[in-house]
Order: C-alpha cells, then structure tokens, then sequence
RNA sequence: CGGGGUGUAGCGCAGCCUGGUAGCGCGCCUGCUUUGGGAGCAGGAUGUCGGGGGUUCGAAUCCCUCCACCCCGACCA
C-alpha cells in the first residue's frame, strides 16, 4: 500500500472532544471518524485493525466447533414481545415502524432471533449440542454514548448462542467457550483477565466476564495474588475480619459536633482515626415507605450489589432522601448512627468487630464516641455489605486481593432456559418427550477490543499494536524520494518484494512530506517494524530497522532486510 | 433524566463582557527555496458566526426559543 494514495487522515492536534488516550489515538492516527453522538466511520486503517480483531475471534469461534451465521440487524418487535422484552427493556432499544405501521427495532443483541431460528431448525436432540454466532453490527440507544468506540451507540460484535438438551451439556460447552476466549485474547495479545460476574437478573449458573486490564477501566476487578481467583469488585466477597471484638474499653460520651457532617470532618476535627468511625446510609425498603439504615466503617464503601440483595432493602437501591430520613429519624445525614435508631439497621460484617467506635446520634450536630455493640446498642443483623478494597484477603482463602481497572471486552453467560422457554424451543429427546432446550450466549464486543488494546499499548508518540491486530506489519520510509533515485529505486523494489512475500508493508513513497512527518505517521499509527531507505545507509550497503518500542535503530544488510523482516514478524 | 459547559474556516481557538460589515495558528491550493524528526518565504481559497425569532439605524456580540455536541452524576451521611 502507498500513502500517496491511502487516506492516512493522521492529524497532529489532539480533538478537544476526546477524553480517553484510546478516543484520541484513534482520531489522530485516522482509524475513525465520529459521524454523531456514538456512529463512527471506520477509516482504512482503523477497519484493517477491525478486520484482524474479527479474524482472530472467527479462527477461535471456528475452531470451537461454532457455525457461523448472518442475522439481520433489524427485527421485529413482536419476538421481543413474545419473548417479554420488549416491556422490560427500556429505550436503550431503538424502535420504529416500517411503512405498513409495523414495529420493528434495532437489534441491541440476538437472542430472540436466534431462538426463532432454533425452533424452527431443531428438532431432535441429534442436533445437539448446536453454537452458532455471528459478527455484526448492534445498536444500543446509550443514554451517553463516551470514550469514542469504547461505549458506542454502535458497534461490531460477535455473539455466539449454544442450544442442548440438559445442563450438562450447556455446562460442558460453556467450558469449551470459555477457553476459546482465553485463546482469542491470547492471541490478540493483551492482558486480560477472566473474572466472576453478576448473573443479574436474568439468573442462570455461571457468568464470566473477560476484561482488559487497563487504567482507564469503567469497572473494578479485584484479583488473588496467589490464586486464579479475579471477580468483579460488584460481586468479590469481604470476608468476615478474623479478629475478635475487642473488649469496651472507654465510657460511651455524647459530644458535640456542630461542624461535623461528613467522615472526613469527624476525622480531621476530632484526630479520631477513621477505622473507629461508622458512615450510616439510609435507603429505601423493600416495604413501601420503609428506610433501611446500611452501617459501614468510614473508610469503607457500600457496594449496592450487595446491598440489593438483602431481603430488607429496596431492589434496585434507592438513597432516602434528606426530607424522608428528617421525617422518620428527626436529623439529618451527617448525624445519623446506629444508637437510638428508629428504623431497622444492618451492619456490615468490618462493623461488627468494631469497638469504641463513633457515629452520629441521630441528633443534628452531635455525635456518640466510644460507642461499644451489645454494652450501648444491641449488634444488627450483619451482612457482608461493602466494596473489597486492595490488601483484602483473597474470598477463597489464598493470597490477599489486588483491585484494577478493566475494560469488559466479553461476557459469557449459562442463560438457561429463560429464552427457549419463551419462545417454546424444544427438541425430543431419546424418549420422544420434548425438552426445553437450556442456552448459554457469549459475546465479545469486537470494536471495543481495538479501543482496549490500545489503552493497554500506548506511548507518548501513538499506538504500538499487538503483532496480531497492527494495520501493517512494516513501515517502508525512504528519507527523500524526490530527490534520491536510488532510494526511489530499492524502496520500489523492497515494496514490491515484501508484497510478494506476503508482509502487509505501508510504503510512504509521499514526496511532499518531510521524513520527519513521515516517521511520526508512522509511530502514531503504531506500525510495529519501520524500515528507513537512505542514501547514507545505502553507501554502506545497510538499511536501518526500528522495532516500534526500540529504543536504537539496527543496520541491515539491503540483501537480508526480507528475510529479517519475516524472522522478526514470525516471532 | 438532572446539573454544568460548548457551538465562529477542514481542525484547534480568539473576538462576545462594553453592538459598528470577522481574526490567529495548523491544515489546504500555487510558486520558489529547503530536505535525517512535525520546514522557510511569497501569494491564494475557504465562513448561512449551530437554526429560528426578537431588540436596534446596525447583532458573532444583547434577549427569547429550538437544536447539536461534550463533561459530571450514591461515596453524602
């Protein structure tokens, strides 16, 4: 490929609208451009990176023993009644009519098409096991659509569904899927992690996510230092503390804090240190009208995963607001604490072995100190209630916990039977009695892969891609072809060699442009190898290399640098 | 959805407060020079100042309205 004749569409300024490295890289270096809020076009290059993410993903899903299929992005909303979405779904679901007034929506995911198609063509557990997927296209109406491609209102993905006839077999598949994605994001070369995941509502036995370890991560990942073990921070169990309660030791006093509202205040008024203080959250009930009072240690923070499932608090968690907790507990936030407390209260499992600790007194600018369980206020129900934090101990008893950043680049899900049972897809099985089949679905967010890999692969001058995903593998720059022959003549004869042996080469043959603007092109866009063709080198017979992270350059001999560069691009 | 912000040349921005016919840098086009890390000089093209309405002799600037885009949204107890 020549760049005299490739919309490169590099540019030099970063564009004001893009917050994350990824969003900014990808505008720079040409790969997309935004259309509105959400729509990118992919650009020559940033498609060629695209391309090789799907390639990679179709080789494993391949492999896998998945059959490629192509559904349409457009369905009918009738499956989604049928299947009882379309009500519980929300406006992230793009609705509309086609001319004869009949409803139609945007497909955000596939399982009800898939089920449709399913229990049309299976029919006896023969069939089965039966994974098909697709790589396409999905809308999501997001209510922000940010970062770029990272949370798109469109984007390619490829979603996978499996169809059995027991658990078993789901089981025994979603293992197999599971290592597929293992073998994908090996490939592609990041560094992920597979992690426990909410099952959510939708129930099922297991649910994996796969995340890209990444700074710029919208979820917390909390992993074992000693284990395999890797949970979502929403799902990784705070372990019961292994020591006792201490002893009271100090009188339980009343003091005044009219400054005090937050934690931070008490703490820094009063040199308490924050492990000896209580935050009390007030929230919804599940009863109607109902508070809840959550205790957590100051220096902890409430996970509302959790929180949500107490048979006590309102799903999903709700805060009370200022007027409600004055009107049931007559003081404000800022002074609420577990002693004299009207409303039914639970504590987190950090709170129960806590002693002489302070929390408000549900008496506007006071708070109790030295308060002690059982000897000043009986001890709540305890629950595990907040966030891990880093240096944890790991929930399955090995090595202590680390927290990351991940960005979520796939999910895979035993659904069960919540969609065939909708639609009624069903097999006979060896008895001739009709089963419902149980489904897993897996998917991986295609176009999200580029934007993870490249804030996991950056540096100050652009992108360095992965071997496996890089728009080209090579970089031919000549110094001046404009006014060197011989440096025109051997760069058209390195180009047409490296064709023919079958390497991706960008050949910046532009003449206008200084080697200056050229090389920075070039590491922008994240080439891995860069060949320089100059006059100087060629007198002695050499060409320099740079590997994209290099720091020096290496002289070759012009006769080797092919099959230099296919050493290099083997390993 | 709530809160905040921004819309002026392809991109990044100034001008707006204090109304008087629109500017800078980059990019683009032409020519000459230059050529080992984002060149120099000279010349040139490009704007419904987001849309609509209003105030005014006169509006990018003041007022109203609509739209688009961006940022933040338990962490406070």
């Amino acid at each position: 490929m020549r760049t005299s004749q490739y919309l490169l569409g590099t540019i030099k300024e970063t564009p004001s609208d893009a917050v994350v490295i990824s969003h900014q890289l990808m505008l720079r270096a040409g790969m997309i451009r935004k259309l509105a809020s959400g729509l990118y076009t992919w650009m020559p290059s940033g498609l060629r990176v695209l391309r090789k993410v799907e390639r990679v993903v179709r080789e494993e899903m391949d492999r896998a023993g998945a059959q490629e299929v192509l559904m349409p992005a457009v369905q009918p909303l009738e499956l989604w009644q049928e299947s009882g979405r379309a009500d519980d779904y929300g406006p992230e679901l793009l609705r509309f009519t086609d001319r004869h007034d009949n409803p139609f929506c945007l497909g955000p995911t596939h399982e009800e098409v898939i089920t449709d198609l399913a229990r049309n063509e299976l029919h006896s557990y023969k069939q089965l096991p039966a994974t098909f997927y697709q790589i396409q296209t999905k809308f999501r109406d997001e209510i922000r659509p940010r970062f770029g491609i990272m949370r798109s209102r469109e984007f390619v993905m490829k979603d996978a569904y499996s169809f059995h006839v027991d658990m078993d077999s789901l089981e025994q598949t979603y293992r197999i899927m599971h290592r597929a994605y293992c073998a994908i994001f090996d490939r592609l070369g990041l560094d992920y992690r597979p992690v426990e995941a909410d099952t959510g509502a939708i129930g099922g036995a297991a649910s994996h996510e796969f995340h890209v370890l990444a700074e710029s991560g919208e979820d917390d990942i909390a992993f074992s230092n000693q284990s395999d073990y890797a949970a979502n921070v929403e799902l990784a169990e705070a372990l019961a503390p292994a020591v006792e309660r201490p002893a009271p030791g100090a009188d339980m006093e009343k003091v005044d804090t009219p400054k005090a509202r937050t934690i931070d205040d008490l703490v820094s008024q009063f040199q308490l240190p924050i492990e000896k203080t209580i935050k009390t959250l007030v929230v919804k009930g599940s009863e109607e009208g109902a508070l809840v009072a959550l205790l957590v240690r100051g220096d902890h923070e409430l996970n509302d995963v959790k929180a949500e499932k107490l048979d006590a608090v309102a799903a999903p968690l709700e805060f009370a607001s200022e007027e409600e907790i004055r009107a049931t507990i007559g003081a404000g936030p800022g002074s609420l604490g577990p002693v004299n407390l009207p409303i039914p209260c639970v504590a987190d499992r950090g709170v129960a072995v806590m002693g002489d600790f302070a929390a408000g007194a549900n008496e506007d600018g006071k708070h109790y100190f030295n308060i002690n369980w059982e000897r000043d206020v009986a001890l709540p129900e305890v629950a595990d209630l907040r966030n891990v934090v880093e240096g944890d101990p790991s929930p399955d008893g090995q090595g202590t916990l680390t927290i990351k950043r991940g960005i979520e680049v796939g999910h895979i899900f035993q659904l069960g039977t919540k969609y065939s049972q909708a639609l009624n897809a069903s097999v006979l099985d060896e008895n001739g009695k009709a089963v419902v089949m149980p489904m897993g679905c897996y998917g991986i967010g295609v176009s999200r892969v580029v934007a993870a890999a490249i804030e996991q692969n950056h540096d100050d001058r652009g992108i360095i891609w992965p071997a496996a995903i890089a728009p080209f593998q090579v970089a031919l720059v000549p110094v001046n072809i404009k006014k060197s022959p011989r440096e025109r003549e051997l760069a058209e004869q390195l180009h047409r060699e490296l064709e023919d042996a079958g390497v991706e080469v960008l050949f910046d043959d532009r003449e206008k442009e200084r080697l200056g603007v050229k090389l920075a092109d070039t590491e922008l866009l994240g080439i891995p190898h860069r060949v320089v063709i100059a006059e100087r080198g060629m007198d002695k017979g050499t060409l320099e290399y740079k590997g994209r992270t290099d720091a020096e350059n290496t002289d070759v001999p012009v006769d080797g640098i092919v099959d230099f560069l296919k050493e290099k691009l083997k390993a």
